[in-house]
Order: structure tokens, then C-alpha cells, then sequence
DNA sequence: ATTGTTTATGCACGATTGTACCGATTCATG
DNA sequence: CATGAATCGGTACAATCGTGCATAAACAAT
């Protein structure tokens, strides 16, 4: 996925996948900057005599003082993580993508790779700062009025700056997702902000934990079909799933999670 | 592509460089530039020496200004917060404020209290997050691409977003303040923002850690004058103080601070 | 014009660094 | 304690670096 990083790069890297979640294998940084695990155990030395993380068999531990979203995303951000290791399988080195409000869309940027390389713009100065966080992401905000239940800029203005973008990929927040009604939400200006950041975008991809599924609430946002790619969690029902997968849309199951 | 040219061109070249894309490599840069590599190490070198870069192996890196509110925040947070406990000062219910980016703007809306009612607009995503704290801040985010080293948007779509703007008060950070040269800064996008910001502002404030006293910039934000208020650290100079004031300027002392 | 000085650049060479591979050792776990 | 995985130290090789030196151009003073 991503190479040619110089070594101090990938130890910025490292830093922040290490910032993100915690803890890093080194076989699998080894995998993802393509270079060998002599090379990856090295930097962890490195970074571990310079008091940069904690060294570990298999790995490092971020060190505790520097982990402030595990604590506070909580106990179901092992489930969320999962989800946002699948929909990061849709995204491809230059794609601008626009992400939209919401926790688990958070964590989905929190869980990207780091040498991904994207454009990324964002209703929500929460996914804002997390993008920030990696090196070769573009960001860029929608701007206007925050409604403080969303957590994110939506009205007339974010609608307006929204007309700036033609993303490749529109990641929404879910509320509701149902076969039968498609994709619906509790506040209006919010259903209408996403119905617009939906429709601008050549494919849509919804993140959504198990309790939203079969929820249909006042107003909709978007149907389903085969512009849309849902990502499950693990333990979402059969019935459910090929249920959603009838109307067209491309179903992604997450693997189950440990935490 | 670009040859002939002076070798303070091309380190200005390296630096826009490193500004967009937050890397280089030795390698290619003499090849675009059809020098020897050896030119290139040497530029390297003394733009590292004159804290433009940070030299690596195999080329160069822009500054970590990239991580800056992990590190940047967490410094001088004693002093900011007194800054910023006399910045408040300034404010009253009902008012209208417009919040530049800046880690010591980010203390100021931190430490705003907690009854005061605000419309605040900012183009910092993280500062967009510290108002939501407070439960009678209306916040507004101004929306454009995020420039990595200043951690907010700005640039054209920043600009016209904050046209619809005519805040009673503006908190510009402070890049360099000195009674001669005014207020000043060092990336040009970033003070043509700040300029535009001020202008449309009823009054402005500035606070201002003492390390950027008598600090001159290549890019002047403002002229200091009767319309403008500077918060200063209690353990400012008399001179540099009495200076200031003689612009016309009003002065904000800081309370001494135990951090 | 000449001379000397500074500056920018290129080249050569030894030193340093980053990386992969190999064997010996240590660790986690059944 | 047996076993496979992970780690460590050493080695080898290539890329990169720093330095000293030479060349050439620009410039100042004579």
C-alpha cells in the first residue's frame, strides 16, 4: 500500500498508528511499509529508547499517559474498530472522500492506514483533527453552523460548501438502516445534509453497528441499491444481511472483534 | 523543469515543496533541479540549520509542525491559561466572536466560563471542538482546505466563508508583535486569512506569549493602533509594554502565573 | 586589466546509516 | 520441557552523507 517512506516517516507512522490504537504488531507494520521485520524491530528500538513507546514481545504498546481515545471512545470502540478496518477496504491511494458526522465514522478515520494517501473532507471537526493525524491525508471542512447533536457543521452554509466537492466516495453516518426504507434519520437538517453529500458522490459507503439495523426513523435519507456499500459487524443476522443485499447494495461483513 | 536557477530560489522552491507535500528527497530534487546531490545535501542542510526543515536520511522533512497540538499544547499550558483568563475579560454575553487558530486561542476558548453565552466562529477544527464544551456557545466553523502547520483552514474557500461574517470581536493568534512592524507572520496564506479576519472585525485581540514580543515576521497581518487590544504575559518587559500602548493599542496584563 | 576574495558548485573518498539475511538465543505457551 | 515464533547480534551491501579540494563565476578593489 504505501513504500518508499524514509525511515523517519514510518516512525511518524508508527507514532500514530501507536497514538490511534495502542498497540502495533510488528508483523504487521512489516507488511504494510513492505520492509522487512529486522527493519520494523529496529525502529521499535529506536522509538523505545527515545521513550516513544513501550517495547513488547510481538510488538509495542503506546505508552499509557498518550492514549486519550481508548479511554474515551470506550468499551465498544473494539467493535468499531472492526467496522472501520472493513470500510477501509474500499479506499484506494488519491480518492477524495467525503466523511460525514458521526462516531463510528470517526473511528473509521482513526483506523486508516497511514501512508494512504487521500483527500478527505469532513462536516466534523472531530474527524477533522483525527485526519490531521495522518501525514499524506488532504483535509479539507465544510464549514457553517454546528448543531450540537450532530457534532458537525449542517444548514444552508455546510449545504453551500458542500457544492465545492464530486467526491468518489461519500462515507455516511448512519442512524437507521432498514431493506425496506432504506437509510433514515432523526434530525431533518441533518437528513437533508447527508441526502445532499449522498447524492454528490459516485458511490456511498455506510459504516453501521448492529443496533442501528432494522431501525427506521422520520426521515429518509437515501435507498438502498447498488451505488451503496453497507459494512456490517460480525454479529449482524443472516436474515438481515441478505436482506439489505436484495435491494442491490454491496454487503461488507466485518471480522469479529476482540474487544 | 526549472533550472538556472539562484540557489536561494531553489531553497525557496524546496520549502514550497515541503510545504505541500511535507517531504523530499535528495535524489529528486537534483534531478529536478539538475544539480549535483551534493548542492541539494547542502541546502538541506542549512535550511535544517535555519529551522525551515528537518534534515533525514535520504532528504528532508517539514517541521513537526505537522502533530503541533499534541506537543505544542501541552508546553506552556500554565502561562496560556493565565493569557487567557485575562483574554476573556474582553468578552460579553450576547457578543459575536470570531477565534483565529493558534494554540493560545485554543486556551482562551478553553478556559471561557462556563455561563457566558457566544456566537463563535473559528477556522480550527480543534477549537470548533473546545467550544462545544460550553453548552451556551453557538459555534460556526469556517470551512477550506486545513493548512497541516497552522491546523485550520485557509486559503480561498476560508476566505469567502468568512464573508459572511461581522463579528464584534476578533482573537487573532499572534505570530510576532512588535510596536514598529505590528502584528506579523510567517506563512503567507496564513496571514492574508488573518488580514481579512481583522478587517472585518469591530475590535481585535490579540494574546500574545512573551516570546513573540518584539518578534518580526516577512508578512504583516496589522498595524497595531486604538482598535486593537493586546493581552501580554505579566512577566512582559515594562519597555516593551509601554511601547506597545504608545500605537494606541490597549494593554491586558496577565495575572502571574504559577506554571 | 589585474588581482584577490567570496560564493556556488561539482567531484572524490572515507565514514555513516539503513536494510536484509543468517545463526544463536530468548520467549510464550501448551 | 518441547516447540515454534520472536528477538538479538553480527555481517554484508548499497545508499547516503560529510569533508576536503578544485573549478568557475561574480564581485571589489587596485
Amino acid at each position: 500500500m504505501a513504500s518508499d517512506l524514509l525511515s523517519r516517516e514510518r516512525q511518524d507512522a508508527i507514532r500514530a498508528e501507536l497514538r490511534q490504537s495502542g498497540r502495533v504488531l510488528a508483523g504487521d507494520l512489516a507488511r504494510v511499509f513492505k520492509v522487512s521485520e529486522d527493519t520494523i524491530r529496529r525502529d521499535l528500538r529506536d522509538m523505545a529508547a527515545a521513550g516513544l513507546c513501550e517495547r513488547v514481545y510481538g510488538g509495542a504498546l503506546a505508552l499509557p499517559a498518550e492514549q486519550p481515545f481508548s479511554v474515551r471512545t470506550g468499551i465498544s470502540r473494539g467493535r468499531k474498530q472492526a467496522l472501520a478496518a472493513a470500510a477501509v477496504s474500499c479506499l484506494r491511494d488519491g480518492m477524495t472522500v467525503f466523511v460525514d458526522a458521526g462516531s463510528t465514522n470517526l473511528a473509521i478515520v482513526q483506523a486508516l492506514p497511514p501512508g494512504l494517501s487521500l483527500t478527505l473532507a469532513t462536516n466534523m471537526p472531530a474527524i477533522a483533527m483525527a485526519a490531521l493525524e495522518h501525514a499524506r491525508i488532504e483535509v479539507i471542512t465544510i464549514g457553517g453552523r454546528i448543531d450540537r447533536h450532530v457534532g458537525a457543521a449542517i444548514g444552508a452554509q455546510a449545504e453551500r460548501d458542500l457544492e465545492m466537492l464530486r467526491p468518489d466516495l461519500c462515507i455516511l453516518g448512519a442512524c437507521g438502516l432498514d431493506a425496506r426504507a432504506g437509510l433514515t434519520g432523526l434530525v431533518y437538517d441533518d437528513v437533508a445534509f447527508k441526502k445532499i453529500a449522498a447524492a454528490r458522490a459516485a458511490a456511498v459507503l455506510v459504516a453501521c453497528t448492529s443496533d442501528k439495523l432494522e431501525a427506521v426513523h422520520p426521515f429518509v435519507i437515501a435507498g438502498l441499491g447498488d451505488r451503496m456499500t453497507l459494512t456490517l459487524e460480525a454479529d449482524a443476522p443472516d436474515a438481515v444481511s441478505t436482506a439489505l443485499e436484495a435491494t442491490g447494495a454491496t454487503i461488507l461483513r466485518a471480522e469479529p472483534a476482540a474487544g
